[in-house]
DNA sequence: AAGCAGAGGTAAGGTCTC
DNA sequence: CCAAGAGACCTTACCTCT
């Protein structure tokens, strides 16, 4: 989907079609701030702001990142994934508006319907992005893709007055690269022989599966180019990159993919995270951590009871002032969903991690699920005298350690 | 009895994606 | 002087069992 975020906002608001718009933010803190009723009782109505004119723009956004931005942001060099303070030097005249998870989630199962009314074989790949074999559905070899490319385009706008850009290749590798050829509104197809003349120009980090790391070493090994990869011996790239690593990047590199569109999956693990607004210290700041940290732990069970999971590997995450990061888990022996025993095994993994420097990010994580109607007897953890203290501690005072 | 290989689990960290 | 949140998957190391 194009600027998926920002284009379910402009559904709403039309007037702000050619306006540079970003979405972002996201904190409670913002959104009310950002969303009032002019009476303080009806509906609640965005205030269209130029981020430059927010108040107190550092406290209330200053951590956040830009999820989309208009097309017309974009030429100010406004990007996903941009810190909102860089953005507000960038394009000071933006309006920003708050993410609508609820509104997304809504146009993301229309559209995701839409095309599998068309074409059932479909992958889910983020609420924005989804793989489609068509190669059984009739029609869909029709100038190679592009009829039925084009009629699920036209059906996704009438549905919901989305655009797409859909690329069709012979596996999700090119069809992935292809969809960026034309944005947005746009259809590519690209053919296995068009592989040196269109793939081999470009750069190898346009290949889905290799980031900024992967990248920054294929340029000190002097390989820029998707072509430059694969002129490379497979031997010689499995030396530096591993054995798997190695030979996947070789495979791609010559348009090679025989991975499957997968129609159905299970999740392996559910999380919750928050970066604070201000870096906290474990000593100083432990009753408003052990707030947070309570908090996540909750949200977490939460998740896990809404969609029928329990999990047996519980583990947190925390990132320092200066970035760098740490994880710890435990496995138990049963699995579970409930708030208090992630609380308390979540507490243990907190005190095998140093805490001495100042922390900016807190996040709880239940892996190892299986479906809870998979494992009945769980999550009916039992409250005993013998299993658990007497004494109900207050989560929010309790220790963190 | 000691040594070793392979399987499988757990843990920590890292990378990548949307 | 900035840099979210959620999730998948990979590598490496270590441990236990057979």
């Amino acid at each position: 989907m194009d600027a998926f975020f920002a284009s379910v906002e402009l559904l709403r608001y039309p007037q702000l079609k050619c306006l540079p718009v970003v979405i972002g933010g996201g904190r409670r803190k913002v959104d009310d701030w950002l969303l009032q009723s002019p009476d303080g009782t009806g509906p609640r109505e965005p205030r269209f702001i130029p981020v430059a004119d927010f108040p107190l723009l550092k406290d209330y956004v200053g951590r956040g990142v830009i999820t989309t931005a208009t097309y017309a942001a974009r030429q100010f060099g406004v990007g996903s994934a941009m810190g909102m303070m860089k953005a507000a030097r960038l394009c000071p005249q933006a309006i920003v508006l708050p993410v609508d998870f609820d509104e997304v989630r809504k146009y993301s199962r229309l559209f995701k319907r839409t095309i599998t009314e068309i074409a059932p074989v479909m992958q889910d790949r983020g609420v924005d992005e989804v793989y489609i074999d068509f190669t059984d559905v009739p029609g869909g070899q029709r100038e190679g893709g592009r009829v039925l490319a084009r009629l699920i385009q036209k059906s996704i706008f009438d549905a919901t007055g989305l655009t797409c850009s859909i690329g069709v290749a012979p596996n999700r590798l090119l069809a992935k690269m292809a969809s960026e050829f034309n944005k947005p509104n746009g259809i590519s197809i690209v053919y296995a022989e068009d592989l040196q003349a269109r793939i081999w120009p470009l750069h190898v980090r346009k290949i889905n599966g290799i980031g900024p790391k992967a990248g920054e070493k294929l340029a000190r090994l002097g390989i820029e180019t998707i072509g430059q990869l694969a002129a490379q011996d497979a031997q010689w790239l499995m030396g530096h990159f591993g054995k798997s690593t190695g030979a996947w990047m070789h495979r791609v590199a010559w348009g090679q993919d025989d991975s499957p569109v997968v129609t159905e999956s299970e999740p392996v693990s559910m999380s919750r995270e928050t970066t604070f607004e201000r870096d906290l210290h474990a000593v100083r700041d432990k009753a408003e951590l052990s707030r947070i940290f309570s908090d996540l732990c909750q949200r977490v069970a939460e998740d896990l009871q809404r969609k029928g999971y329990v999990g047996k590997t519980i583990g947190i995450k925390l990132r320092y002032d200066d970035f760098r990061m740490a994880t710890r888990d435990q496995t138990i022996a049963e699995p579970t969903h409930d708030a208090a025993t992630i609380r308390r095994v979540a507490g243990l993994c907190l005190k095998r991690v140093p805490l001495d420097q100042r922390l900016r990010l807190l996040g709880v994580r239940v892996g190892a699920l299986v479906r809870l109607s998979e494992h009945p007897q769980a999550g009916s953890e039992p409250v005993s005298a013998s299993s658990r203290p007497a004494r109900k501690a207050d989560p929010h005072t309790a220790p963190l350690f």
